[in-house]
DNA sequence: GCGCCGATTGGCT
DNA sequence: GCCAATCGGCGCC
């Protein structure tokens, strides 16, 4: 995939890339997937977006870079995420992967998520970077250019691509920034959203 | 099937 | 210090 596809607002990429198969050769080993589950994270006007409020930092800095390239952070302590950086460089923007229909390297995925059934192996963020071994190495590598590529696939009709909320945000799941192939059984299943003071927060999602 | 809970670390205030 | 774009396990329907 070219830089001119990211080169656009997040929330015109996002549905776009569902259909699109996510291939990464960490390990040595082709590993990946169809992707069925992506949100768009924009750099202003967006609670929720690592780029909303405190301008560049260490952690977004690779947010603000050229399209195309692999925003890959770590959270919750114990988990790696996945964005595809859009917009040119020097303004804000990523789609987050959020689930693929694991295609290539099922031995090895299944391996590294400790002989988890097939449609749980890539059904979450956290869960797909452990299953293709992503990790801070591919924090700002350019797709093609490194261990991570992403291919067009077959698009899906209009019709088999639902929109909702985004999931597990503190703030900034009001805007419908989600989309997924709503019959596909490897999107992400709902969860409440994180803790905040002792207390869960439900968080808006749609069919998933 | 659903909901609660702990794990665990870097970034930011 | 506080918090996070999460996950797997466990308890209880």
């Amino acid at each position: 995939m070219d830089a001119a596809f990211f080169d656009r607002a997040p929330d015109l990429v996002a549905p776009e890339l569902i259909g699109a198969v996510l291939v990464s050769t960490a390990g040595g080993v082709e590993t990946g997937g169809r992707i069925v589950e992506t949100e768009a994270y924009l750099g202003s006007d967006d609670a929720g977006s690592h780029a909303a409020t405190h301008g560049v930092t260490k952690r977004n800095a690779v947010m603000y870079g050229p399209p195309g390239s692999a925003y890959v952070y770590f959270t919750y302590g114990n988990h790696h995420m996945i964005n595809l950086v859009c917009e040119r460089e020097g303004v804000a923007g990523a789609v987050l992967i959020r689930a693929l229909e694991p295609l290539l390297g099922i031995e090895v995925m299944t391996g590294r998520r400790r002989g988890m059934p097939i449609k749980d192996l890539c059904s979450g963020p956290g869960k797909l970077t452990a299953a293709l071994g992503i990790d801070l190495a591919d924090n700002g590598s350019l797709l093609g250019r490194g261990r991570l590529s992403v291919y067009y696939g077959e698009r899906p009709s209009q019709g088999e691509i639902a929109r909702s909320g985004r999931i597990g945000l503190s703030s900034g799941h009001e805007l419908e920034l989600r989309w997924y192939l709503e019959k596909s059984a490897y999107v992400s299943r709902g969860r409440m959203g994180p803790v905040v003071r002792g207390v869960r927060r439900p968080t808006k999602e749609g069919q998933g």
